[in-house]
DNA sequence: CTCTAGGCTGAATGCGCTTTCAGAGGTCGG
DNA sequence: CCGACCTCTGAAAGCGCATTCAGCCTAGAG
C-alpha cells in the first residue's frame, strides 16, 4: 500500500513485472506504446524504484565511496579573522573533486569519516554498498582494506602505497626539493631546520627526503633527520619553534615544515618571540591550505592539487571497474611551489 | 567464490544464515564462543556484508542523501587572487554540515549534484538508496518531490516552501532588514537602489521585502520593486551597475544586492569606472561567500549560517525517520550581518 | 529426578528488482 | 499462403540478507 512496487505498477498497467523493470533499465526494448503506459501508471501510483533491489539483482550500486579522517576539522583549529566554516578543509576538496567527476561518470558519491572507534562498521557500510572505494590517507586499516580490496576496486589517496591497490600521491620529494632548492639558491639560505611529521607518516617522510635532496645538490651539509618532529598541529609548530630557537636560535636562518598547520602555529610562536618572518627567519610550510594566504605574513608553501585528487581517484576507479584485472597503477600529482611573504619573496608567485 | 556470502560463511562456520546475519545485527543475541567462530570464519574468508541485500531485507538504507543543482561553479566565476578550489562554495559547506551531523546519528551521506537534464535518472538513483534526502534550493521539480515525498522524509533547504516537506531556511527578511536598516541608520544613506534576483527565486523576494521594511521603518519612501534585477551573476552584476548609473547616477548612495556574486561583480564595475566605494557609493551583498572578504574594498554582506543548514537538514530527517508522521515543520535559521569595508565601516564587526 | 523457563539456533519466507530463456505474434519474402 | 525471422513480452529463478516462528538444550526450581 505505501511504497508501490514493480508488481503494483505491472498489475495496474496489465504487463509483467518484467516489462516494467525493462522500462527503466533499457526503454528501447519495449514497445512506446507499452513503455508509455507503463511510465504513465508508475507516474500516477508514485512508483520509485528501490535502490536496494536493484543493486541486489544487478550486483552493482551506482555508487562511488569516499572514507576520509575523522579529524577534519584540525585544520581549522585557531583561524585568525575568518570563520571556520569559510575556509576548504582537505576533505571538502577532496570531496568536491570526487563529486564531479563522479557525475561526469553517472556515479554518485557515498561519503563518510571513519569515526576512529566504529572502524570496522562505518567502513563496512560504506564497502557494503559501493561500485569502487576511495581511502584517504591512513583512514582504515590495513587488513579491513585487503577484505574490501578483494570485493571492490580501492584506491589509496596519499599515505603509503600498498602493491595491492591503486595509489594516486602528490609529489612531496619533488615538490619539498624545489621548495627548498627556493631558499637556498634565491634567498641564499644555508642554515635550514626541518619539522617533521610523526615518523610513520608517508607523506612527511618523503618531504623530508626532498629536503635532504636540496642540500645533497647545492653541495650543502646531508641533514640526517629532521631537525625535531610534530604531529602536524599548530600546538606542534609552536613547541617546535621552542626547541629549536632554544637550542640554535641564533644560527638559523629558515624553517622548513612538513605541513601547513605546524607552519601556521610556528608563525604564531615566533610572532610572540618578536622574531622577524621573513627578515630574520623564513618559515614555509607545505599543502597550500586556504589558511596559508590568511596568516600574516603570507605563508609560502607547496599547494596540492587536492581536488584533482579527487578526480583521477574517480577515473582510476572507473577504469577498475570495467576491467577489475587491471594492475593496480600508482599515480602522482604534480604540485605547485607558492612563493609568497613568509620565505621572503613579495607578492605572490608560483614556481 | 569471489565475493562470500552469508551462505558461505554459515556452511564454514558450521551454523545457519540466520546466525550469521545475528551476528552483525545483534551480536548479543548470539553465544559468545559460536559468535567469536562466525566473525573468524568472515574474516579470513573476506566476508563483506552486501548493504543492497541488507537494504532490501531490512527496508532501511542507514544513508542520507543530498541533491544540489548542478551550478556549483558559478560562484567562482572570477575569482581575484585565489584559486578557486580555495573557496568554500554553498554546496560544499552544505555537505560538511550534513556530513557531520549524519555521523553523529550513525548514516552516511550520499551526494549528487543533479545534472539538469537527467533530473529524473540521478535523482530517482538518489531517492531509491536512502532514508531521507535534503534537497537544495529549486533542485528538483515539485512534482518529482511529491512522489519521492511519500515515500521518505523529505526536508527541502532555502527555496520555496511546500506545505508537506520539512523546509529550512535562513532569515533573509531579517537580514536584509538589519543590514539595510545600518546602511540608512548609521551610515545616513538615504537614496539606495536594489538589484533584486530573479522573480521566481524565494529567497532573492524576501530579501527584497527586508530591504522595503527598513525604509518604512525609516519613514522613507517605500521602494515598489528591485530596480533591476539580475541572475545572481557577477555579469549580472556588472550590467546592473551600467543600467543604474546611466539611469539616475549621481543621486544613489548605495547599491544593495540581493546575493554576494553580483555585489563582487558589481564591485569590479564601479572600480573600471573610477566610483570609489564607499566613499561615493556604498555596496552591500548577501550570502557572505568565501569571496566576499576577498574582494577590496571587502564586502559587506549578510552571512549565512550554511554548515547549520546542513546539519539542521540532517536533525529534521532524523527526527521524520523516527515519526513519520509528524506533521512538516518549517525552520528560520538566523543570519549574520557583517559589516565591512564596503559600505564605509571599518575592520569588521558582526551586528 | 522432573518440569519449566529461557537462551540459542535453524528453517523458511520474503524484500523488490534484473535477467535469462522461451514463447507469442507479427512481418516479409517467396 | 507458408515458413523463417524478428520483436516484444512473460515466467521463473535468483541476488544476499533480516526476521519470524519453532524447536532444541540447558539451567534452575521444586
Amino acid at each position: 500500500m505505501s511504497t508501490p512496487t514493480v508488481y503494483d505498477v505491472a498489475e495496474r498497467a496489465g504487463v509483467s513485472i518484467a516489462t516494467v523493470s525493462r522500462v527503466y533499465r533499457n526503454p528501447d526494448s519495449v514497445r512506446p506504446a507499452t513503455r508509455d503506459r507503463v511510465l504513465a501508471v508508475a507516474r500516477d501510483l508514485g512508483y520509485l524504484p528501490s535502490g536496494s533491489a536493484r543493486g541486489l539483482a544487478s550486483r552493482t550500486t551506482g555508487v562511488l565511496g569516499l572514507c576520509f579522517p575523522d579529524i577534519h576539522d584540525a585544520e581549522a583549529e585557531d583561524v585568525p579573522d575568518a570563520e571556520d566554516s569559510e575556509l576548504m578543509l582537505y576533505s571538502d576538496e577532496v570531496i568536491r573533486g570526487m563529486e564531479r567527476a563522479a557525475r561526469r561518470h553517472g556515479y554518485a558519491l557515498l561519503i563518510a569519516a571513519s569515526h576512529a572507534d566504529a572502524v570496522g562498521g562505518q567502513l563496512a557500510e560504506v564497502a557494503g554498498r559501493v561500485d569502487g572505494l576511495a581511502v584517504l590517507a591512513q583512514t582504515v586499516p590495513g587488513q579491513d582494506l585487503d577484505v574490501i580490496g578483494r570485493r571492490l576496486p580501492v584506491v589509496l589517496l596519499a599515505g603509503q602505497r600498498e602493491e595491492e591497490h591503486d595509489h594516486i600521491e602528490v609529489a612531496n620529494f619533488d615538490g619539498q626539493l624545489r621548495l627548498t632548492r627556493h631558499l637556498i639558491a634565491d634567498h641564499g639560505l644555508r642554515r635550514l631546520a626541518f619539522v617533521g611529521g610523526p615518523p610513520d607518516s608517508p607523506d612527511g617522510e618523503a618531504r623530508f627526503r626532498g629536503f635532504q635532496a636540496a642540500h645533497l645538490e647545492a653541495g650543502l651539509p646531508l641533514p640526517e633527520a629532521p631537525d625535531v618532529r610534530g604531529d602536524l598541529t599548530q600546538a606542534a609548530g609552536r613547541k617546535a619553534v621552542g626547541e629549536l630557537l632554544d637550542r640554535d636560535g641564533a644560527a638559523l636562518q629558515g624553517l622548513v615544515l612538513a605541513n601547513d598547520q605546524m607552519a601556521v602555529g610556528a608563525l604564531h610562536a615566533l610572532e610572540s618571540r618578536g622574531v622577524r618572518v621573513p627578515e630574520e627567519l623564513a618559515v614555509t610550510g607545505f599543502d597550500g591550505i586556504a589558511l596559508s594566504r590568511l596568516v600574516r605574513p603570507t605563508l609560502t608553501t607547496v599547494r596540492q592539487p587536492t581536488g584533482r585528487l579527487g578526480e583521477e581517484a574517480v577515473e582510476l576507479l572507473v577504469g577498475r571497474i570495467q576491467d577489475r584485472a587491471r594492475p593496480a597503477v600508482a599515480r602522482v600529482l604534480p604540485v605547485k611551489v607558492m612563493l609568497r611573504a613568509s620565505c621572503g619573496c613579495a607578492g605572490e608567485r608560483t614556481l
